[in-house]
DNA sequence: TGCTAAGTTGATATCGATTCTCATGTTCAC
DNA sequence: GTGAACATGAGAATCGATATCAACTTAGCA
């Protein structure tokens, strides 16, 4: 996804939900499209002069709209990327001694056996599915 | 997994952890096992006399034993099961509405390659795998 | 261009789940 | 039975996250 595309689906998804664009909001997501992994509100505020106000209170609205997504993990902050739609389907490897999260991107195989069982455990319990999260735990490659 | 066995395991556990298996960490323990989901800290104090200081201390204090597993969702509360080894191997339901989490297995088709994936990850990243996490998120039957 | 309603901002106050503190109670090992 | 170590429970403290509110921008309209 190039850039100008991307903000342009945010700014209609934020219309729809009757926010604006502004430029604290577009910052705001070029860092989360910068980073390439999900950040933490302190990344997101490092070397900018955004209020840690708005970053909490722009990340929410902005995941109301459905551009952001948060992951909440065990550490003590939550992180933030940009809503999987506007990226692509991937899965996360989470550092249980950093804290860190990393992007991975699973064997179509595997995509496509989870998928079967989703519907399968769909139909066996009437739970309805919106979306799945595959995490891998354990310790990243720094911190071996 | 029988109650008197799955007792002693945890006694192990406790004790190699230089800690002791008191009659408030037993009731912690039969509560998780019988509600047979993962509970809230509210939904382990409820009609116990259990304080809630001690409540948060002894499940801390079962997590880190490893008899305990805390799972983080984006709901108010925390929530705790008994770790997996002293179950079965599971994934969580986890409803977006109510807050919820279910249990459900998953075939053993998946797991198997849910395992050749992870191992493919763990080659091509670095990253040292300790267990997976596969979570549906959607909408429980009660909440449809 | 001015006007107005609606949305946004940033500093600050507040909230609430969780953790910490500490005085008291209990248990284990010798 | 004595002492050291651990556990308890009530309350205070922590701290990430949220709510508040007055001042500021923007969009839409005449």
């Amino acid at each position: 996804m190039v850039g100008a595309e991307l903000h342009e689906i945010v700014t209609t998804r934020l219309r729809a939900a009757g926010q604006r664009y502004t430029p604290g909001r577009r910052a705001i997501v070029e860092r989360l499209l910068g980073a390439g992994q999900p950040l933490t509100i302190p990344d997101v505020l490092e070397g900018s002069s955004l209020p840690q106000s708005s970053a909490y209170r722009n990340l929410a609205v902005l995941e109301q709209a459905g551009a952001v997504h948060r992951i909440v993990t065990s550490a003590d902050f939550a992180r933030y990327e940009l809503a999987e739609d506007l990226t692509e389907h991937h899965h996360h490897l989470i550092c249980s001694n950093c804290g860190t999260v990393e992007d991975f991107t699973a064997p179509p195989a595997l995509e496509r056996s989870l998928h079967k069982a989703v519907h399968e455990v769909e139909e066996s319990t009437g739970f309805a599915a919106e979306h799945h999260r595959l995490d891998l735990v354990g310790t990243c490659k720094s911190c071996v």
